[in-house]
DNA sequence: CTAGGGTTAG
């Protein structure tokens, strides 16, 4: 047989190996060496090492593991050989772990012959592969081996493994490891940043900073993108300003991630023309900038802007991704633009595969947008749930006054081995509340201490006692205040507040009033319900006080608006607006109705209206009320039956909550309305909400 | 052949 001369030379071949990056001449090459007999250690190895760097993991294993065994069956076993090996060995767990599966590195690193000795770089990628698969245990005992076999000071290792504590909640253990490194240098450094940044404490993130700068380290990109989220999560734009000009004066790269996480500082502190600015000027956009912009602009109220960018983003020919797409859907549910939300679930549908994240978010949508039936097919489609998807889901169920389905649903999570966690029981409390489910919202309260061993917040007492308060049983939420280790806050206070005014029981309100008042409230919200409790009351002094009070907090009055989507298009209405083309049929519709209410019983609650007026230009005032105007445009301008979706931007007032009552009897549709701060649903004359300021 | 970085859900 004619061989070319070159398999004689070593180096040449080995040289040769590494040069080719296509698996078919590696398979020739490596059919030549083994019909040549020339097939030593060293050069399959390094064939081994070749396939893997090609992609053919599965050669490149079997290759190696044919090698091992040759081996052990030697006599001579040299130390040269081994660690030529290893380096192959290393170059197919990288590549597996680097092709995202993390779980076949460490099954071949589990499976390394004894000849082939692990070394720091074999410690590192396996480390790291825990760390993508949040496998804390298997990384305990990688590190063990790695220490026994002496990389104990090793600072890739020891980083990689910091990054394991680090992202997964260990801070404490990667604390430790890193107080006793000998050597740190800036990807050490950095791991701890962000690790401190993901455990939610920025400001110890910064700290490290600090101390990395006076270690005499110079920080990179990377390191100024932790403490950029550090000053995103603080809310300090200046310090983020400052970290942004270093940046710039120290040539650091500004690459995608970097300039993202800087327009997400910028957005996330309200800044959000700098973050547009920032934005603008980068070389490179993919979606997670796009999307980061536009909840920057879904977040600070700014609907239209995060909706018109997601239509830029399609243009631009970006695939919108999931973070866009939730980004989206957040911006529908804060407006309650339901068409827009069911045809980005069309798009869903087409393009991606639920997943909970955007499943979530869709639920969520149809949930705020008033379509309880959406959300509930939606999720019985979605195979796997985790506990978000369940707590969005008894949330929704809450806010529809579905208090027994909530309950079902929770019931049902526990069989499936889910287990709840707070914010699972500030929706099943908050649902039972709203449905009137007295006895089984103190039984689960109960549950949750003892059974669940979660310790309350102040969302669950607000909880319990509004649920308490709400059905007249204001003295035993006054004795559960009482009983609470803590002093209560002032949404607890307002809850038992608002139990108070709706039962008069006006003597005790007025304590909880001067209560709240001491803790110097400066919501709006909370001021008012004050002064209506103070005006039942008859204490117009009182009521003077926390008028001013309201005047002087700077709480400008916003004027009330509700807007109604109706054929896919919104409609906003302004309490004072004369200028509707459809005015004089509304206030016509309205009349009609306010007749019809008061033969059922209606009666105006003119202690809504703040001025001090004649009774009759209080009653009209209170009919002009924004979603009154929204109600009757949608009743004009939907077929019988169709339900109404508002969404206003204060509270809807007392006044507006009866008459919505009776109007959703009279007119037999269901009606949902959702305010600053929660959802009421009305249908047959029943609201699962009621808060009457 | 090796370690660190961006968003989004209740």
């Amino acid at each position: 047989m004619h061989l070319p001369v070159f398999l004689d030379d070593q180096r040449r071949l080995r040289r040769l190996l590494s040069s080719c990056s296509a698996t078919r001449t590696l398979a020739r090459l490596h059919a030549l060496l083994i019909v040549s007999s020339s097939a030593s250690h060293q050069l399959l190895s390094s064939l081994a090492a070749a396939y893997a760097r090609a992609g053919d993991l599965a050669a490149a294993e079997s290759t190696l593991t044919a090698t091992a065994a040759a081996t052990a069956t030697a006599t001579t076993t040299t130390s040269s050989s081994s660690s030529s090996s290893i380096a192959a060995w290393n170059a197919i767990i990288a590549a597996h772990s680097r092709r995202g599966s993390p779980a076949a590195a460490l099954r071949v690193f589990r499976a390394l012959p004894p000849a082939a000795r692990p070394d720091s770089t074999t410690f590192t990628i396996a480390l790291s592969a825990c760390a993508r698969l949040g496998d804390l245990r298997g990384g305990e005992s990688i590190k063990d081996r790695a220490y026994e076999a002496g990389y104990k000071d090793d600072i890739f290792v020891c980083s990689s493994l910091l990054h394991l504590y680090a992202k997964w909640g260990a801070m404490g253990d990667a604390v430790k490891v890193f107080d006793r490194m000998p050597r740190r240098d800036r990807v050490t450094w950095s791991t701890m940043v962000a690790g401190f940044v993901s455990a939610g404490d920025p400001l110890e993130a910064i700290e490290m900073y600090r101390r990395m700068r006076v270690d005499g380290v110079q920080g990179d990109e990377v390191v100024m993108v932790g403490v950029i989220q550090a000053c995103a999560a603080i809310r300090d734009a200046r310090m983020g300003a400052s970290v942004h000009g270093h940046l710039l004066r120290h040539e650091m790269r500004m690459d995608v991630v970097t300039a993202t996480s800087l327009v997400d500082m910028y957005a996330k502190n309200g800044l959000l023309d700098v973050a547009r600015c920032v934005f603008g000027l980068m070389m490179h956009r993919n979606a997670v900038s796009w999307s980061v912009l536009i909840s920057g602009f879904a977040q600070n109220g700014q609907l239209d802007e995060a909706l018109h960018l997601c239509r830029k983003m399609q243009a631009s020919g970006l695939q919108a991704d999931s973070g866009a797409l939730v980004s989206a859907l957040l911006a529908c549910s804060d407006i309650g633009f339901l068409k827009l939300g069911r045809s980005i679930h069309g798009f869903i549908l087409r393009r991606f595969e639920f997943n909970c994240i955007l499943g979530t978010a869709t639920i969520d949508m149809y949930s705020k947008c008033g379509s309880l039936a959406s959300a509930q097919m939606l999720f019985n489609l979605i195979g796997s749930r985790d506990l978000i998807l369940w707590n969005a889901m008894i949330a929704c169920c809450g806010a529809h006054g579905q208090g027994q389905d909530a309950l079902t649903l929770f019931q049902e999570m526990n069989k499936t081995g889910t287990r709840p966690d707070h914010a699972t029981f500030a929706s099943l409390l908050s649902a039972l509340s709203h449905s009137g489910l007295v006895e089984e919202g103190k039984l689960w309260f109960d549950r949750m201490v003892n059974d669940f061993k979660i310790t309350p917040a102040e969302k669950h007492y607000v909880c319990l006692v509004d649920l308490l308060a709400r059905s007249g049983l204001v003295e035993e939420a006054n004795d559960l205040l009482t009983s609470m280790k803590a002093e209560p806050t002032i949404a607890i206070w307002v809850a038992l507040l608002s139990g108070c005014l709706n039962n008069k029981k006006l003597e005790l309100g007025e304590s909880i009033a001067d209560n709240i008042l001491e803790l110097q409230p400066d919501d709006v919200g909370v001021l008012a319900l004050v002064s209506n409790l103070y005006a039942a009351a008859k204490k117009w002094d009182r009521v003077r006080e926390v008028r001013k009070l309201m005047k002087d907090n700077g709480s400008k009055k916003v004027p009330g608006c509700s807007s109604i989507e109706i054929h896919g298009t919104r409609h906003m209405f302004v309490m004072e607006d004369q200028s509707h083309p459809q005015r004089r049929e509304i206030i016509k519709k309205l009349a009609k109705l306010d007749l019809e209410m008061r033969k059922m019983g209606y009666v105006p609650r003119t202690e809504f209206v703040y001025h001090d007026l004649e009774k009759e230009v209080k009653e009209q005032q209170l009919s002009y009320h924004s979603e009154r105007l929204a109600i009757a445009f949608g009743l004009l301008n939907t077929s019988p039956g169709t339900r109404l979706v508002i969404i206003k931007n204060l509270r809807v007032c007392g006044d507006c909550h009866d008459a919505i009552k009776y109007i959703s009897k009279i007119t037999d549709r269901g009606i949902v309305v959702r305010d600053a701060k929660r959802f009421h649903h009305f249908k047959d004359g029943v609201c699962s909400c009621r808060d009457y300021w």
